[in-house]
DNA sequence: CCATCCGCTGTACAGATTGCCCAGCGGATT
DNA sequence: AATCCGCTGGGCAATCTGTACAGCGGATGG
């Protein structure tokens, strides 16, 4: 469950250059190629590794504007609610949280007019009783793991 | 930029199963294999892909409390308050945002406890003048990409 | 102190994949 | 009608993958 340096600097590596195999890796590391492919596939079946999915940008599809919307649900709705949302294709993620509202959503939209659009149908559902929208400017930090992969591969070395 | 129907299937193919080589998807595709390179190469150059980096779990490297922060910014301090939380391992996310906050950050931490000293941290600064911080219960839609790429791909038959 | 377990090393081999190149073809554009 | 462009299908050498094996050293337990 917890990653030694090894395995930190293996994500690390993969996280720089994902296009490396398994034997680039190994000679970066300087290790044998088995250990790689070992620590690999223990990492993976750990869960510490889910997959190496595309990471594709919305702005370059076409929706570069991004926002959180916090809900406030009708008690006992919060089934339903998860649902419709999850049906929303502009709805990219979705918490439920403590404090003033009960879901957090991350939303993009082709346009800030089209925001409006996206919004009407996120909130436009029976057991949603309000939302409060935050428009995304700037992204000074965009979604990133590597840091913490570093402080966790520290802590047990 | 837009993306076309081959490649959304591409897309989500590889998001499905990130393992598959250029051989491969192009066997699943039914198309040639120099198409599938193609496809591949443009959709990186263009930015819709950024890249095949390992998705990590946060909770697998011992992180599994998540949190998102709404900080309220003392005029003019936006620099440093950023150059501060890109300093700090457990700030996954940034963002400056319109709205009651100025910025909102996504948080992890080894607990509910470790949280209280991840938050201390984060607003122990000159220039934060208030935080108020929702803790994630449950995450009904894990960050997501696929349903927005169909969307796109098909928007552009 | 000794036996055992475990992870890493270094090596080996066949089979598959990659990067790269090329000629031909059909649809769309001009 | 000429041209451009993307896709096809093929081929080639170089590389990588999956898998296996024996040896080695440190840690563990008796």
């Amino acid at each position: 469950m917890a990653i030694d340096h090894l395995d930190g600097r293996l994500i690390v590596l993969l996280a720089r250059e994902p296009r490396i195999g398994v034997l680039e890796a190994s000679r970066r590391l300087g290790v044998a190629r088995g250990t790689v492919q070992a620590r690999l596939d223990r990492l993976q079946s750990n869960g510490v590794i889910r997959g190496f999915g595309p990471a594709v940008d919305p702005a370059a599809l076409g929706y570069p504007v991004t926002a959180f919307a916090t809900l406030e649900i009708k008690q006992g709705q919060g089934a339903d609610v998860r649902a419709h949302l999850a049906g929303v294709p502009e709805v990219l993620e979705l918490h439920t949280t403590t404090g003033h509202g009960d879901m957090l959503c991350r939303l993009v939209a082709r346009s800030n007019a089209d925001l409006q659009r996206v919004i009407d149908r996120v909130v436009g559902f029976d057991g949603i009783v309000r939302a409060s929208t935050a428009i995304v400017m700037e992204n000074p930090v965009p979604l990133r793991i590597i840091p913490l992969v570093e402080q966790a591969a520290e802590d047990n070395d």
